[in-house]
DNA sequence: CACGGTTACTCTCAGTCTGAGTAGTTCTCA
DNA sequence: TGAGAACTACTCAGACTGAGAGTAACCGTG
C-alpha cells in the first residue's frame, strides 16, 4: 500500500474522541501589582467559577494561534498591541477526569504583557477581569486551573532570571527603577537599587539606551531619570539570579 | 439545567476529531557517549523512517503513564527498571500539518535513564535502536521529531545546570569523575577536574558520601575513588553553569 | 620489585561577581 | 526654602570561578 492509498483509506473515527484545548495564564502588572486575567464560565461545568481564558482549538489552527486568539478575544486587543505581548507554551494537562464532559487535553499558554485595559467580556465569557494575584489563594477556580497557575506563576519568576522577559511588562521605553519594580513585583520582594541598577547595566543585551530622560522627576521627588528600551539578547549572561530559595531546593 | 442534566445531553462528538499522542525523547550513556532511542516505523505515513518511540494516548490513561508505557515497551524495561527512569514533560506539538493523517497534536517527553539494554522492538515497531546523538545530522525523522528531539537535547543541557538529573544517567553509587563524565558528555566538552570535584561537593544537597570506594583504581592506574550517591536536593543552589554560550544568548 | 604514567583529590592564587553600605546630586512636595 | 525621596556612582568585604600545580594512590610494564 502506497502512503497515498493508506491516507484515502484512514478513516480518524476509529480513534478515541479527545478535545484539545488551549488555556491562557496571562499576566501584566497594574499599578505595581501582578495580576492574572480570569473569566467567569457561563456555561457548565463549573458555571460561574473563574477560570483561565481558554477554548477548544479549531481545525486547521495552530496551537500558539489558538491561545492568541483566546487573549484577544479576552482583552479586546488587536494584532498591533499583541504584538507587545510574549507568547510561549506552558505545558500541557491531560488528566483524564480533568473535565467532567470529556477527555480534554489542554495546552497551556503563558502570556506576558504590558499594562492592558479592562478586559471585555468574550464569546463565551460572562464576564472578565484582571485579578491581583495575591488574591487567588482566596478563590477556587474551574478545572485543573489553580495548578496550572501555579506552574506559570513559577515559570515566570524563573523566567525573569535568565531571560529579558520582564521588559515585556513594560513598554517601549523605561527606567532602570521600573523595570526593578516588575522584578520585585514578580518575585515578591524588594531588590537592593544600587545593585540591580549596575548588574542590569553590565549585562550584555538588557537594555540599550535611548540617550533621553524622563521629563519629570519621580511622584516623590528624585531626579530624572535615564530612559533605556529592551536589547537584544534572548538569554541573560550571566543571569539575575534571585536570593536565596533554600527551602524549595529540597 | 444542572450540571448533571448538562453532562447526560453532552455529546462529545459534536467537536472535531483531535488524536492525542505521546513522543519519547529517551537519552542514555553508553560507553561515555550520550545516545537517544529511536524506533523504525513499520506504517504509513513514514513507514521505514526513524521516529521517536511513541503512540496514541489510550483512554482512561494519564499522560505521564502513555509516556512511560512507549518508552517500556520499547525498551523491555519492568516496573523496578524504570523507577531510576527520570520522565517529565517537555513540550506540546500541534501544527496542524505535522501528521498527514488528521490533526494530532503530540505531548512530547524527556527521559533521562542509566545504561539501558539493547531495547526490543515493539509491538508497532519494526526495529528499535540507540543511536549517539552525534549521526543525527545525518539521519532524517519522521514528522517533527527533529524540532523535538533539538528541544529535548536543549532542556537536558539546561537541566544539568540546576538539578541533580545528571545522576540520573548514573547508577546508586558513583565516582566524581563518572559524574564529571555525564557532564562532559552531554554538554558536550571537557570540563576542569579540580574545579568539578571542589564545586560538586560544595553544592548542598547533590551528592552525599557512601563511607566506601571503588574496589579498584581506573583501568589505567590511579587511586581508589570515593563513592557517592545522589543527595536530597531537587534544585542546586548555586547552579553548575556551563561556560560561555555567548552566541547562543543573540 | 622499581618505575613511569595515570588518576583522585587538594590547594593556591588571581580575577570576577555579589551584597551591603555610603555619598553626591537632582528633583518634588509642603 | 527645606525636608525627603530617588537616580546614579562608588567602595569594600566576602564568595565564587577558572587555571594551574602538587601530593598520593594505583596500574601496567620491564
Amino acid at each position: 500500500m502506497t502512503e497515498e492509498q493508506y491516507l484515502a483509506a484512514y478513516d480518524p473515527r476509529a480513534y478515541p474522541a479527545v478535545a484539545v484545548t488551549v488555556d491562557v495564564v496571562a499576566l501584566t502588572i497594574r499599578e505595581g501589582v501582578l495580576h492574572l486575567l480570569l473569566v467567569r464560565r457561563a456555561e457548565q461545568p463549573f458555571m460561574d467559577y473563574w477560570a483561565l481564558p481558554g477554548g477548544f482549538v479549531r481545525p486547521g489552527e495552530d496551537l500558539p494561534a489558538a491561545a492568541g486568539r483566546e487573549l484577544a478575544e479576552e482583552t479586546g486587543l488587536g494584532g498591533e498591541e499583541l504584538h507587545r505581548v510574549h507568547l510561549e507554551q506552558l505545558a500541557s494537562y491531560g488528566a483524564p477526569d480533568r473535565d467532567p464532559r470529556m477527555r480534554v487535553v489542554s495546552v497551556a499558554y503563558l502570556a506576558f504583557a504590558p499594562d492592558l485595559p479592562e478586559p471585555s467580556a468574550g464569546t463565551d465569557a460572562g464576564d472578565a477581569e484582571w485579578l491581583p494575584v495575591a488574591a487567588l489563594a482566596s478563590r477556587r477556580l474551574a478545572f485543573d486551573h489553580e495548578r496550572i497557575v501555579a506552574d506559570g506563576l513559577e515559570r515566570a519568576r524563573a523566567k525573569l532570571e535568565y531571560t529579558p522577559l520582564a521588559t515585556r511588562f513594560l513598554g517601549e521605553e523605561f527606567t532602570v527603577a521600573e523595570l526593578r519594580a516588575v522584578y520585585e513585583t514578580v518575585w515578591g520582594h524588594p531588590l537592593h537599587a544600587g545593585n540591580f541598577h549596575r548588574k542590569v547595566l553590565s549585562v550584555p543585551g538588557l537594555v540599550e539606551s535611548t540617550g533621553a530622560t524622563t521629563e519629570h522627576g519621580g511622584p516623590r521627588g528624585g531626579p530624572r531619570a535615564r530612559l533605556y528600551r529592551a536589547g537584544d539578547a534572548r538569554l541573560l549572561h550571566p543571569a539575575l539570579l534571585r536570593p536565596a530559595t533554600e527551602e524549595t531546593t529540597r
